[in-house]
DNA sequence: TGCACTTGTGTGACATTGTCACTGCACTTC
DNA sequence: GAAGTGCAGTGACAATGTCACACAAGTGCA
């Protein structure tokens, strides 16, 4: 993952301007800056740009009719979004809903220069199947995960990952980690309680401070 | 889908023999013959061809350490695989298991061929990212079905597929439809009593016959 | 024919996870 | 302070997965 990307960087190893005939692409492509909350796009929308994350988080998710909702994966700094790659091309609408998580700019790369510059820079065809296959995996590992992973492990796996990347303690409430898990509120409650229980973590309204990471990575290296 | 595809017929499809400089790639693509239950790829391998179903079908799978599967989804005939297409490029190695279900006639692209192919041939592209597309729409379904749908509605679509595509009555094993669904077969099993109990279907060794297509196709409708 | 063996299925007891219907608490707004 | 809102706790229950069996049908072989 690259910090401090600028959107010139970016611009610069997706359309070389070494590689001729892409001058006309650089320009076409436009840089927009969305909002915290916003979302880019909803399930059954076509897709009509390619979408390219500078700086920020698109969170990809799934909704229930009942309410219930999954992470699918997040589009970081740098990263481009499978679904949108794919349906661009195939012509097929979103499957699944795309959140700003965060303020963030992407540059927005209109079909026809998305097209054109697939046929014309190997780098550029590097970069778009690279991410493909990052996201894939995500996708592919979050299966699993539902299926043949515990409640338990995968919820120590996630606050460990909180606390290494955010501040601690962890701002962030039961439903918003039931959501990222697909799971319900009551079961995190239940499972946050056991933590709290044997001192793992300290919870309040809100906010879970991790006391023992050396626990919880225990758990959550169970069954890799 | 494609029925009745020729070898010749998909390569004319994919390097035109119109486009200039598609000869070679022409030459370079190799047909294989794989039998029945051959393992394609597994979890783990480096990706190194590009994979093209001709005629047959490969299975996509994650095998959990218990001995639990689920299908992810299945390449046909005419149909490329995404894992294959993404991992190629990104050199990463494979995230899940393939197999071919019954003897399957493929066309193995190695890698230097299929990246210049890319380049070369607008058609080509149009026809990976399509394949992508639609692999990566089936992923996101499955977690959808996975995480919020219910067992036996999963299963009464399932066997409705079935009785669709295939003769009556259905050879396979509860074993096999568990895998299918990420299941555990006594699920399975005790779903597919609740369904005799009713007259919907009617269970033997191996066997499942459909009674009641209607009944079924009522259930499955359930929280589309 | 009889016997071991494999494979597919049936079943009860129990564990885990999800659902529902509440309650209460903290904080904001009026 | 009162009312409203969002967050968390809880018990009862339903759905699904796990485990440990039993059993039955087919297969191969002595």
């Amino acid at each position: 993952m690259t910090f401090s990307l600028t959107t010139d960087d970016l611009l610069e190893r997706l359309f070389p301007a070494a590689e001729p005939g892409l001058e006309a692409l650089r320009r076409g492509v436009e840089q927009v800056c969305l909002p915290a909350e916003q979302v880019v796009f909803r399930r059954g929308d076509p897709c009509r740009n390619y979408l390219l994350v500078v700086q920020g988080s698109v969170r990809v998710q799934v909704l229930a009719a009942n309410g219930r909702e999954i992470t699918l994966y997040r589009v970081r700094d740098g990263q481009s979004c499978v679904i949108t790659t794919s349906c661009l091309i195939s012509i097929e609408s979103y499957p699944a809903e795309g959140v700003a998580e965060v303020e963030t700019t992407a540059l927005v790369v209109p079909q026809p220069v998305f097209d054109q510059a697939l046929g014309d820079s190997a780098e550029f065809r590097r970069f778009v199947f690279a991410n493909q296959g990052q996201r894939l995996g995500d996708l592919i590992q979050r299966v699993e995960d539902v299926v043949f992973g515990r409640i338990d492990v995968r919820l120590a796996r996630l606050l460990m990952t909180l606390s290494e990347h955010g501040a601690q303690p962890i701002a962030i409430t039961h439903q918003q980690l039931a959501s990222e898990l697909g799971s319900a509120r009551e079961v995190i409650s239940r499972q946050l309680k056991q933590f709290a229980g044997r001192d793992w973590v300290c919870i309040g309204r809100g906010v879970i401070e991790v006391k023992a990471p050396a626990a919880l990575d225990e758990l959550a290296r169970q069954s890799d």
